[in-house]
DNA sequence: CGGTCCGTTGAGAGTGATCAACGTTAGTGG
DNA sequence: CCACTAACGTTGATCACTCTCAACGGACCG
């Protein structure tokens, strides 16, 4: 089975000679099983993580162990980035399932910079992608409900799972428990079971055992409090390499 | 004067070659004035900016208008990346202050990128960095009281001015609103009031007209949830460029 | 001098937190 | 297949941090 490559060519497709690149990633394979810990907040940055298949997360830790969710990973999501940047990694990469991820060292991120402008490109739009999926989730977390943000939240996976291919009927897989989407979302387990219970009450959502079904998808966007952003796609790429601007 | 570069020169001291690309972008030099709009959120993306001189910020909007500033930016800082990877401008950028910034159109970010690998990962790593700086706002945000955040918050605003050079004294220039603080943390003003007014009350912060001091730093973090990410420097571009994994 | 923006303060309300208990499910080992 | 256990979901009662609404004072600016 190819591995989910659809986050790297998004904003540029790909060349045969890039996708030898990235495919070379792929050959050496790791699956780790539901909630071990890929690489925790403090240890050395030897490279970063691609996650072939299952969930993964990203977390922060505040000195008195609460614990900040900051990204939900789904397959083809590059892991672990943002800790390139500092003297030791600042956040914890978990499965939530069972994962397969593929470990890349920091030397091979170092060679596509020098091989591929396409890829350099295409990494450096995929960053800027998730620094407005952050920014989302702080407006969500700063200014609105608890409905308001597990809605989103909802909408936001079902997009994300829609574009990697494991949406069904509406239906989809849903292994996270009450506690994680309130550290995710900035609320008590408690209150998401309120919150959830509700939606589920209300004819939007149906949860049946590890899965969720948007009922009614116009009836849950008109919770939301903000439209999805709408990204650049191969435009991103040839705004930076055609030089459009005169 | 000397345009503040050090944001560029964090992850990678710059070459003669890399300080006339950057040189270039500071011929071109404009003014704003406080309060002006810089971009607008859904306006099309033609390029970024370089914050010479004052303070700017980025923000989103939601639906029913509510906002949530996102990043306050301060000189040195570029700005307006995030959206490169949108179809539209997905954040509004503001002059806080009268404000000198340079206008880099997205053709020359395309040159960085052929030319120059030290800038390309300067720039890579950069972006990194404020992906670690919205998901600390993000843990702020999500899991502090509204003391907690405050704290944070300033003794943030304290290091980044440090870093530039605008402190003296542990005293600095403090433009914002209360307001506009409480749109940055998820607060409304009057409760930032209140809890601005409680650190000045407990003689950990100073407060004179436009200016902040810091009266007791250690105080201070003792409020903080978190220490703050300590940044690879240099080590961060040698780990992506000279291969240093085995 | 008047207007507007901003900071300040008070009273009251509410969303979501906390605490606590119980039911349910899944996983484990006999 | 069942007993046992732990993790997770559910529910209720109570609490409190922060919001909302409202009013007033001061500073700055035209």
């Amino acid at each position: 089975m190819q591995p989910p490559f659809h986050r790297f060519a998004e904003f540029a497709s790909l060349t045969c000679h890039d996708l030898e690149i990235v495919g070379d990633w792929s050959a050496n394979q790791r699956i780790m099983a539901r909630n071990s810990t890929i690489r925790r907040e403090g240890e050395p940055v030897t490279g970063v993580f691609f996650l072939v298949a299952g969930w993964a997360s990203s977390s922060v830790m505040l000195r008195d162990g609460r614990r900040q969710v900051v990204k939900v990973h789904l397959p083809g999501d590059l892991m672990g980035f943002p800790s390139l940047a500092l003297a030791a990694a600042g956040e914890t990469l978990e499965a939530i399932t069972d994962a397969t991820i593929c470990f890349i060292p920091n030397a091979s991120l170092g060679k596509i910079f020098e091989q591929s402008l396409r890829l350099t490109v295409g990494l450096f739009l995929s960053t800027q992608k998730e620094r407005v999926a952050l920014m989302q989730g702080l407006s969500w977390v700063g200014t609105t409900s608890a409905q308001e943000r597990v809605s989103a939240f909802i909408l936001d996976l079902y997009d994300r799972l829609d574009a990697a291919g494991l949406v069904k009927d509406q239906n989809f897989n849903f292994p996270l428990t009450q506690q994680f989407i309130g550290e995710l979302l900035g609320l008590t387990s408690v209150h998401v079971n309120r919150t959830l219970r509700r939606l589920d009450a209300t004819g939007l959502i149906v949860r049946t055992r590890g899965q969720l079904r948007i009922a009614d998808p116009d009836g849950l966007r008109a919770l939301t409090p903000q439209q999805p952003p709408k990204f650049a796609g191969e435009t991103g790429w040839l705004r930076l390499c055609r030089g459009t601007a005169d």
